[in-house]
DNA sequence: CCGCAAAATGTAAACGGTTACATTCGGGGT
DNA sequence: ACCCCGAATGTAACCGTTTACATTTTGCGG
């Protein structure tokens, strides 16, 4: 038996923090009753209360919380995992849930940099015991593998994903795609090329189907005026020489995001096209830059922080129930008009000339 | 005495998570052999060994990382405690920091958006237990509190503050505005305005001593070009309306960072002003909008998730060392050359006139 | 002054790991 | 057969909280 070694409970290390014990002997009270002062909820003489918090303070006691999430299981943190920690995007995702949750007493625990699913599935189960939620931006092809490995039944909101066993959240591309098409159709815009996300991408499948709906209500549904892209300014920019070489050219280019949209725009300007004056532009996502470019860029602006903070809200509902339920929000869009696309000029002297002649 | 609830021990609730107990108990040995297999470190038998390993994998069993931390205080976590989490500064530090960190099996725990001290200190408490080791970036007004009302003496490194008693990783601001404020030299110019950041600003500071020193070594050091700024592109605006007014007119611009230096350069376009042929405009920090205004800005380069990683690697030998010494890593900057900058009109002159005396 | 319920406080068993020390096991050496 | 030694494994204390239940105090009616 190891009965030898004195017993070092109460005894302070040096350099040791301050536990509930050192609490306890100062105000020559048990620990239950600085532990019940300190969360306030059980009833605590007055003055007990008054004396324990006095000598909480004056020893800088600070509650270790590993021993406490051990204890009552819960965390208080919740775990964020993106694919990427990298560029606007996901900074405002991570900073409107952060708000959210500090407003709510919670930390959060981030990840990024998640290329494969093996990677993803060693950082949620490295996440167990240290969050009571997660926060999951998956890339979609780990998805699926994602779903039979978890080991944990944590509650859990995907982002920019669609899943049938727990909550979503998701950005209105259709309808903010519609909403692009429309505008531009009210221009006066017929031939109106699209350059395409990533096959697989979500996000770019529903912007191509918006794009097609339109297309399609308009009359113009043939599919050579889609091109492909990557979502890269290189893909736009090379998207452009294909769109130039069309015989009957396009009025207007529609860029399933900002960032192909800007790679178009250089192209356009090498090639000596006003913008908008002889072709239209428009993008998707209003990221910053899209304020900068010449002409400023018309595109449909998306409230990312407003992702984050609705993440939080269905995750914090979750977690109250403990259970996953599935359940999908989705985040609404907005037309952000600026610079870069104007009535086509086939119409404008048509109008004129309409014009013209009513007028003699 | 409480004998009389039968023990709870081993008794697997439903629904709860698989425990070292259990592996133990199926694989028929003690919990220390299973610790000891899955840490690795201690002499255990082969057999033993494959064994205790196939039936956590069975179980899948993933250890409590609460538990783990408050055993061996330790939580294998950074935090990082940053005054926002927005733009594309911050998320580049945290990625740097992030790739670092799980490289080196540690994880991070972020907070953002603390604009007073109080709010700080409380985050920072509540860290603790939560983390080995701290990143802080603070904003220059809250250090000083902070020293003294930081009741845990964790590892900590600062970024861009300085300290008597931490760690520090700064950016080479000085030299960056003097390589800059050279370049302008060696192509000609002479009258410099500066746009000053924010008084109490460190970077801001260290920017300006660049700016004065390179000045005063060409002999012009009057204060009359330097103007107020507080890293706004409103600040860089309005700056600009009082340098136009200057009589014998600058050739140069010289903003504190990007961000006024954009400012700047709409104001100059208003007022029609082309740069760089009537006036050259510099910046500092190379955001990703430098790229993208017209003409694109020359600017003075950061690699921001360099600091990140510098300041893991520093944190990192500070936690195994247990100690904060004061040690200062200057992470260095590069001279970016766009098209914003170009030979005075009043030397184009002179060089013209010069060669075509020569040529004669 | 007693008895008793309610209120306040104390005791110690969890929470799920790690690890110092104890114990057992399995050969060699004599 | 016995002793000794190192390797492998087991036992239980400990990390710092929370909290169920036990115990003590308090206030009050009789």
């Amino acid at each position: 038996m190891s009965r030898q070694h004195e017993p070092l409970r109460y005894r302070r290390r040096h350099g040791a923090a301050v536990t509930i014990h050192d609490v306890a002997a100062r105000a020559g009270v048990s620990v239950a009753t600085v532990s019940r002062v300190l969360n306030g909820k059980e009833l605590v003489r007055e003055e007990t209360s008054r004396q324990v918090l006095e000598v909480a303070k004056s020893l800088r006691y600070v509650p270790n919380s590993a021993a406490r999430t051990l204890s009552i299981r819960r965390s208080q943190t919740i775990g964020i995992v993106l694919p990427e920690v990298h560029g606007e995007f996901f900074s405002e995702v991570i900073r409107g849930i952060d708000l959210a949750a500090r407003a709510a007493g919670y930390h959060i625990l981030v990840s990024g940099s998640h290329s494969d699913a093996r990677e993803m599935i060693d950082v949620l189960d490295a996440m167990r015991g240290r969050v009571d939620g997660l926060v999951v931006m998956a890339p979609d092809v780990a998805l699926a593998p994602l779903r039979d490995q978890l080991a944990h039944k944590l509650p859990m909101v995907l982002l920019n994903s669609d899943d049938e066993r727990h909550a979503a959240i998701t950005i209105d591309n259709y309808g903010g795609a519609r909403a692009m098409m429309k505008y531009l159709a009210s221009l006066g815009h017929k031939r109106i090329a699209f350059i395409k996300g990533p096959e697989q991408n979500g996000d770019a499948s529903e912007r191509l189907r918006g794009y097609r709906q339109v297309m399609k209500a308009h009359g113009g549904s043939s599919r050579e005026l889609e091109f492909e892209g990557d979502f890269t300014e290189r893909a736009g920019f090379d998207a452009v020489q294909a769109i130039l070489s069309l015989d009957p050219r396009p009025t207007a280019i529609f860029a399933a995001n900002d960032s192909m949209a800007v790679g178009a725009l250089s192209a356009l300007a090498a090639a000596g096209i006003d913008v908008p004056r002889a072709m239209s532009l428009a993008g998707f996502d209003d990221i910053p830059i899209a304020h900068y470019v010449n002409p400023p860029l018309t595109t449909i602006g998306v409230d990312i922080a407003e992702v984050g903070r609705r993440a939080f809200a269905v995750l914090a509902d979750a977690m109250q129930r403990g259970s996953n339920t599935r359940r999908e929000e989705c985040i609404g869009t907005t037309l952000v008009v600026r610079k870069s696309c104007a009535v086509p000029t086939s119409r404008i002297q048509k109008v004129r000339g309409r014009k013209k002649g009513e007028g003699s």
